[in-house]
DNA sequence: GAAAACTGATTAACATGTTAAGTGGTTCGG
DNA sequence: CCGAACCACTTAACATGTTAATCAGTTTTC
């Protein structure tokens, strides 16, 4: 377990030891790393259910997005369901090919597209539902639903910090004149 | 702003009003959801300076991990980076192609292959850890050191009671026999 | 010591993330 | 009006996520 003594000195430092060659942040504690942890091991818990629907996880957010409502158009589906538009494009199309959703075009605007869900997308929805909260409930359990409500409310805060901090552009490549 | 009532009946419900149709939790209120914004928050603001060096998200996550190290194996690499299998055989392929890592295989067990960084590599790190750096404390101050710690104590927590959680395995397909 | 079982890594196949480009439809300025 | 600018959505191209299958090397078992 122990890590050998390596030969290899063709990089640069004293070899044999796992030295931190450059000066940073231990890695695995990094915030974008825990936050994928975390996420990580709570989609474990319901990636087993969804597939035995056939279901992807962000198939299953725009089932239930279009659950909430009669109708909303794809760019408002897009941010309910954070999804980039190419990748909710293709899930849109697929999930119409499975007749579970609905798709016209806006009266008004013909650029607009307006999507429901239909009967059977309603169905699968109430199938699957019952195990999604029974999961949630045992996470919920499990973590402590104060600490629970605390953690999100966390989330959100940091959401809102950041989405007020402009993202630095980095002039160093692309001058952009 | 507020939903035209639509002549939608072909589903079940009265129309007119975005009702909730199947009884579940408040989609955009899910832990799964908070975590995946949070952490989109975040990694908005790396991006830039990553794309910049011609570097996504990951391929920095290994060469950081790779920096952390003299040597080191695939399995244990993946393990670090939080990368699956087959994601990191690819990104290994395309670092070795640019000369940013090197690969040879394990002397004592020809399977394994024992990956580390190159100068060139390190070079790169060294590039673009400043402005990484200095973002993470833009991070840092915009929303609290304190309040940074407790949210990754949490999250780290959250991981912990998860890890311990066995998965549901819905025995409705697929009745192994 | 060879077949069976196992293990580390890669490849395959399909779905999504991400950015850029394309395609119609709509609005605006002259 | 009509061309330029803009907008909603889709397509394209490439990288990663995810599961299953494959492949070579190693260990186990009889």
């Amino acid at each position: 377990m122990a890590r050998k003594p390596s030969a290899n000195n063709s990089g640069s430092g004293p070899a044999g030891v796992p030295v931190r060659r450059v000066p940073m942040r231990d890695f695995s504690r990094s915030l974008p790393m825990s936050l994928l942890r975390a996420r990580e091991a709570v989609m474990r818990q319901f990636r087993p259910s969804l597939r035995h629907h056939e279901l992807t996880e962000q198939q299953w957010r725009i089932l239930r997005a279009l659950a909430a409502v009669e109708t909303i158009e794809v760019t408002e589906l897009a941010r309910t369901a954070f999804l980039l538009g190419p990748s909710l494009s293709r899930i849109l199309r697929d999930l119409e090919a499975r007749e579970l959703i609905e798709r016209r075009v806006a009266e008004a605007d013909q650029r607009r597209a307006v999507v429901s869900i239909s009967a059977d997308g309603l169905k699968l929805i109430e199938a699957v539902a019952p195990s999604s909260e029974a999961i949630y409930a045992a996470i919920t359990r499990r973590y402590g639903a104060r600490k629970l409500a605390e953690l999100q409310d966390m989330l959100h805060a940091l959401e809102n910090s950041l989405s007020a901090m402009e993202v630095a552009e980095e002039g160093s490549a692309e001058p952009e004149q």
